[in-house]
Order: structure tokens, then C-alpha cells, then sequence
DNA sequence: CTCAATTATTGGCTTTGTGCCACTATTTTA
DNA sequence: TAAAATAGTGGCACAAAGCCAATAATTGAG
């Protein structure tokens, strides 16, 4: 067969190609939405306004629109950006769960991405499918709420991801404000990692790296002023070697 | 509202649910099948009898089947199966891309999986949906054939995760047949890695792991023979440093 | 005004694991 | 018996982390 009646044959197949004549899972995206209050990690999670876990504390997620969303990424960015406004975060894909029981109405799939960010007036909007929104502390890789679906499950795996990314990147920089001390950047990775090192070699560990530069700035606290850094690499650093003693 | 009544009013709500009512991307699962053979690094690929993209290469993959599949992971492991046979190897999941243009028949969404086949006596089946099938050497993170729709760029960078992997994990260990040398585990780590290591740092960093135990054979080549060693630890293993120089 | 308390920052030695490269060991074949 | 080839080791240098004590800059109590 030549490769034009390949052609016209894909042709006539596409033309009476029906997506409705094939059963498919639903389709959705959620975000796990990281930012630092008072030191420590906290996640945004939605009260869901419709069934199923109606009135349940849920990830913020929702299904693929077809029309609107030209692939999954703007999904999550959209999202994202109704709840909070923020249009460029640090948005990774974390996973994709897939099965048969995760979702009362059916085989489901949903892509988890993940989004870090900075720790400063973020405005936060109910938007569509919620009756609330806020920010819910982790500790110990959990929150106190029981999550809809299987999203606690996946907070506590997305969360165990991102603690180990921070031992051999500097992904929590996301987490930053514009300026911040290395004390300050060394905090917010102890709330990530729930455990302490040593401040030499930290600030060693990062100073080396080509990731931050000083600002003419000091932070007054009153006690010794600390030198306040910025962000000078946007990019994510791989550092050759983790962190020990985890 | 009481607990009750959400629950009876969610019954109701899943009584009326009818899938049929919201427009769905396809979802499919594609694997990234690895071996090695005479030391290259090879990927396994099938030719597509039906269209689109009728009579070109293409991974191994296919619909969620909402009948057979419980979970996306048993579609994988199914058509895995079903092309060579295997039932337990290294699967893990890479990828979830998703977009309205990737597939002609329209919005589509496919999870990536990637396996590491040990290289020893693997028998091909062409399957369904296929009328050919082989494993394709890649060279520098490409192969010589064209794959069908996003395929090629997936192959790319899976293949790119797979060797940044390599430098900070054991995951070649799982391309190995049950007994091999030192210098033969080095030989796949190259292939992968496409760059030569010391012997002597390659040693180390394995025998310092409690990955590998001796047999009490030899491998006899005609030159000094060497040692035979097999997994002890079935366990991925994370090292501490990634080898440098890449 | 001086000193204790507090927080920021540095000095410097130890430890760990890799790079490097020459050297030894064991086998076959000429 | 020696050369060639492959397997495997000795040992030092180096980079980056751990460890912990010392120094620096600031405020507030007396």
C-alpha cells in the first residue's frame, strides 16, 4: 500500500472516529500547594461545595476542560491562578493516579502536580466547586484534616517528594520571599526536611552554588543584622551531593 | 445538614451521574521498555497495524482497558506482557502528558511508564494492534526509526531521566542477567551513561553498598577469570553522591 | 558606660566518598 | 618463558559535608 492511501485511509478513519464509542476514565488535574507560614510548611486545601465528599476538605483539583485547557499544565495553572492569583509558580508534575476505585463515579485519573510558593501576600479565593479555602499546616508529612478521595494519601507521597528533592536541591528557594537571610532560607528548609543542620555548613553548601547574591540590604532584628540575599540563578540547582543524616 | 443526609443526597447524585455526559480526553499508558544487548542500551518497539499512524514504530502501549485494568499500572504491566512475556520487572512511572494535539482523533492524555528488562532470553510476541515488532538501539538518547505521535520525544526523555538516574542510583542492576562480573555491570553502566568510569571508583562504590553478593563461580574468558556476583538487595539504592564528569 | 545575652558569621579540623593512576594478580597464547 | 590481556588493589589528592568552638555585631539591663 503507498503511503497517500495510508493517508486517505487515516482520513476516512478520523472522519467517523467517535470519541463517545469508547469508555474513558474522567480525567482531572490536582494541586498540592506548598507555601511557609510562621516556619513551617502548610498546604492549601478547598471545601468541596458538590458531591461526592461534598463539605469535605479536598486538594485543589478539577477536571480537564476540554475546551479551555490546551494541555494538562494549564489545568493546574488554572486552577492555581483562581484560588490564588499566582501566575507563575514553581509547578512540577508530581504523579498520576489511575483506578477503577479512587472515584465513586467511576474509573479516574488524576495528574498531581505540585507548586511552591513564595511566602508573602498571597489573597486567597473560594472560586468555583468550594464554600471554603485555606491553608492547612503540615506536620509530620500530614495535616489534621481527612482529605477527600485518596488526597490525603497523595499529600502525604507528594510531601515525602518534595522533602527529598530538598536534600540534594535548592527547590525551597521557591518558598522565598524576595529577600530573606541564609538564617531565614535555613529555616524554611529545616520546616521541610522537620530536622536541623548545622548552620556552617549550610550557608557553605550555598554560598558556593551561584544561586544567591547579597543585596545592600541588612535585616534589623535587634540583635547582629543579618546580610539579606536574592535570588540570582532562577533556575533549580542540583547539588552533587544530599544532605546526611536524615 | 446532617452527615446523613449528604450521604443520602450523594447516593442520589450518583444515581443520576452518567459518564456519558462530560467530554473525556483518551487515556492510554505507554512503556519505555529497556534492555541491553551486546552492550548497547536498546528500547523495544512495535509497528502499529491500525491507524493513526498505521504502518510506523511506536512504544508499547494502549487504551486503559475500564473492564480489565484496575489501575493504570496493570495497563502497563499488561501490554508489557503481552509483547514479551515478563511478569516483575523494574516498572516505574515517568511521565503523564496530556494535550489536544498530540493524537489526530483529539484531546489526549498518556502515562508514561518505563521498564528495565534483564538481558537474557526475552521472547517478542507482535500482540494485538501490531505487525511487527524489535528493540531498537539508541544512540546518543535517539533512535534510527520515526516514532508515531509524541513518541520520539518521550523516548528522548525518558531516556535522558533514565541516565540522570544512573548517576545517583543502582537502577542498572535490574538490566543484569541473575550472575555477572563487576566489569560487565560497568559495561551497562556505560551504556547507559554513554561515558567511561575508573574501575577501580566503580568497584568501590558498588562493593561498599550492600547491593551485591559473590557466587562461587567465575566467569572464565580465557583471560584472569573473574568473579561472579548476583543482587542480594532487591532494593533500588540511592547513593549519596552522583558520579561526576557527564 | 559596660557587660551579658542574643543572633550572625567564620575558622579550622575531621570524615566520607570519588578521581586518578600506577601497580599487582591470574590467565592464555606465542 | 615471556608477552598480552583482563581482573583487581594501593594509596594519595581533592571536594564537600559534619562538627564545634571562636569571633562579630547588636541591644538592653544595671
Amino acid at each position: 500500500m503507498t503511503s497517500d492511501n495510508i493517508q486517505k485511509e487515516e482520513c476516512d478513519y478520523l472522519e467517523s472516529y467517535n470519541a463517545k464509542d469508547f469508555d474513558r476514565p474522567s480525567t482531572s488535574v490536582d494541586n498540592v500547594i506548598y507555601t511557609i507560614i510562621n516556619n513551617a510548611l502548610h498546604v492549601l486545601i478547598v471545601k468541596r461545595s458538590n458531591h461526592p465528599f461534598k463539605d469535605q476538605w479536598a486538594l485543589v483539583g478539577g477536571f480537564v476542560d476540554l475546551n479551555t485547557d490546551n494541555n494538562l499544565e494549564m489545568t493546574a495553572k488554572r486552577k492555581l491562578k483562581e484560588k490564588t492569583g499566582v501566575n507563575t509558580p514553581y509547578l512540577e508534575q508530581f504523579s498520576t493516579i489511575g483506578n477503577k476505585d479512587r472515584d465513586p463515579r467511576g474509573w479516574s485519573v488524576t495528574t498531581v502536580y505540585f507548586a511552591l510558593l513564595p511566602s508573602e501576600n498571597i489573597t486567597l479565593n473560594v472560586g468555583k466547586g468550594a464554600n471554603d479555602i485555606k491553608w492547612a499546616k503540615i506536620d509530620n508529612g500530614k495535616i489534621s484534616e481527612t482529605l477527600a478521595f485518596d488526597h490525603s494519601e497523595i499529600l502525604r507521597e507528594c510531601t515525602q517528594r518534595l522533602r527529598s528533592k530538598a536534600l540534594y536541591t535548592s527547590l525551597p528557594l521557591y518558598l522565598m520571599p524576595e529577600k530573606f537571610t541564609l538564617h531565614e532560607l535555613q529555616e524554611v528548609y529545616h520546616a521541610v526536611l522537620s530536622s536541623k543542620m548545622d548552620p556552617k555548613s549550610f550557608r557553605r553548601r550555598m554560598l558556593t552554588t551561584d544561586l544567591l547574591e547579597e543585596t545592600a540590604e541588612m535585616r534589623q532584628t535587634g540583635r547582629r543584622p543579618a546580610m539579606l540575599y536574592r535570588v540570582k540563578n532562577d533556575q533549580p540547582f542540583f547539588f552533587t551531593r544530599t544532605i546526611e543524616g536524615i
